[in-house]
Formats: structure tokens, sequence, C-alpha cells
DNA sequence: TGAAATTGGTTGACGTATCAACTGTTTTGC
DNA sequence: GCAAAACAGTTGATACGTCAACCAATTTCA
């Protein structure tokens, strides 16, 4: 890894601030994608990515929702109870494995992600307006293997 | 591990949408070091963000900073105060523009950060471990340009 | 088989983020 | 020069995220 043509030096002075970039764009996405679903429905991020997931996947349960969203399960936990509340989504007991329940996406919430989708839709397209495919697929390349090496915790 | 049954097939699909990876990744990637910083002192990442941005910026204000971290100048005016008081940074009237005050980071503050800084930059190292050159640069430019492209908020 | 460990999910406590209202200061534009 | 607008920062209400304790069901393995 040690190099003397200063490849190094110029890497680290590249990836500092990266994570600091990443949280930063991560904000502003969140912001702007929050405003757009207050304008068009009543829910909140984590319902349309809850609702979201569950209209692509079909059934499936709340411990596989909370590693998929990389999400604390307590809250996710609440809300889905909520998103259940308001009818959006059902939820039964597994017969095989009566500790985990079965949540699956209700006509109304799929309704719901339909309406909402095309929109989310062209503003996914016009972020990445200007960007070639190739440049898109290694950035997204580059987020994955971020996205695995961010995942030990050994002591450094 | 899971084993990859059909939910998870389609689930793969489904994340291949750009902002939920990126939420993912800034989850994981915020945990991760959340977790050093946790190790290595008492304090928060955004107090962490704070602390490096003023060791780098030298002198500024917390408009800048709001700006700068894309974060709310309510929650920040917050973090400022605790900082003052834990003496990591100081705090003066600008005698110019009597509305806003000039943070500084004290010695205790500048002392914090070069203790913790090897090990956060050892951490940046591991994350970009087999990455080019050139796909950072890419990977960092796609950044900004999504970074530039989540301020309109013009509706859809 | 049965004790120990693991897993799915719920709840409570607490810190943090977000939104909005508010004070005081400076700038803008007539 | 003055009213209106914009700006810097503070505070409060409330929603959200995080951590840990906990219960019940299931799996592991001596």
């Amino acid at each position: 890894m040690s190099n003397p043509d200063g490849n190094e030096r110029v890497a680290a002075h590249l990836t500092s601030f990266m994570t600091f970039r990443l949280a930063r764009a991560h904000n502003k996405l969140n912001a702007q994608i929050s405003h757009y679903l207050k304008i068009y429905s009543d829910i909140t991020l984590v319902d349309w990515r809850v609702l979201r997931l569950l209209e692509a996947m079909g059934d499936t349960t709340m411990s596989q929702l909370s590693r998929l969203l990389q999400m604390d399960k307590g809250q996710l936990s609440r809300k889905i109870r909520g998103l259940v509340v308001r009818k959006l989504i059902t939820s039964r007991m597994d017969m095989v494995d009566s500790r985990q329940q079965i949540l699956r996406i209700d006509a109304a919430g799929r309704d719901l992600v339909r309406h909402i989708l095309p929109k989310v839709q062209e503003r996914q397209r016009m972020l990445v307006e200007g960007i070639s495919r190739q440049e898109l697929e290694i950035f997204l390349d580059v987020l994955a293997r971020i996205d695995i090496a961010s995942e030990t915790r050994d002591p450094l």
C-alpha cells in the first residue's frame, strides 16, 4: 500500500472529510425528499421506505426490514404499529415461528405508493441528470464497498 | 447469516435506488464512527465534526458552520454552548457585526482533535482500501453533484 | 433432554433533530 | 432616514433515533 510517489498522501487528502461530505449530502437529500413527501402525502421518510420495501418485496418480517433499512428495531416496531393503525399495512402472526409476525402492505398502502412513486422517480432522475452511466456505476460500486467496510467495529 | 431467498433478491434490486443506499451507508458509517468516538473520547459525532471544522478553518461563526454541516441552527446553538461550557471552544462577540459571535477552537479542543484524528484517519484509510484513486475521485465528484442537485425544492 | 444462547419483538429512558416563534441587529430600498 | 426585509442566534414543543432491559419463542449442543 505504501507508495513513494505521494499517491497515498493525495488519497488521504481526498478522503479527508469524505464521511463528512457523505453526511452532508445525505442530510440535504433527506430534507428534500421529506419536503416532497409532505407535499404529496402525510407520511414520513421512514414510513415511505417501509411501504416502498413492502410493496416491492411482498410479505416480510420486522427483523428483515430492520436489517435492510439498517434501522433500530425498536424504532421500527413503533413505526410499524403506526402504519398498521393507519391501515396501510397488515400484520399477522407467523404460524411456523410464533416469535415473528408477517407484514404485508395493504391496498391503501399500495395505492399510496403508486401515487407517490412517479414523483419520487422523477426527483431521482433529476438528481442524476448529467451524470454518465459509467460514473453512476462507479459511484454506486464505491458506495457499496464503503457500506460493507463500515461494518467492522474492530478497535483501530 | 440470512440465506438469500426470493425476498432478499427483490430487495437487492430495490436498493439499487441511490438515495436509499446512500442513507444506508450513511447510517452504518455514523454508527461506526460514533462507536469509535465513544471509545477514544466522550464527545459525540456532531461535537467531533464541529471541532474538526474549527480546527481546520480557524475562526468562524455559527451560521457558517450551520451551512457547512447542513445542520439546524437551533440544534447547533445548543451543541456550541455545550462545547463552550466544556472549554473545548471559545465564543466572543464580533465587534463589526454584533449579531454574530466568532467561534474558535481552544487549546483543549485542539488537543482532543490531535488525539483522535489519527484514529479517524486510520479508519478512513480502511474504508477506502482497495478503491483506486480514480474511482475515489469520481465518487466524490458525483457526490458533490448530488449534493448540489439536492438543493432544489421546486415541485416536481 | 434440558440448560444456555440466540432471535423476534416491545417498551422505557434519554439524547438528538426538526420546526416554528421570537429577540435583537444589520441591510435594503424607497 | 426610515420602514421593511433579511440575518444571527436562542428557545420551546414535539417527533425521531439510540441504547438497553426485558419477555417469549426457538435453536444449539453437551
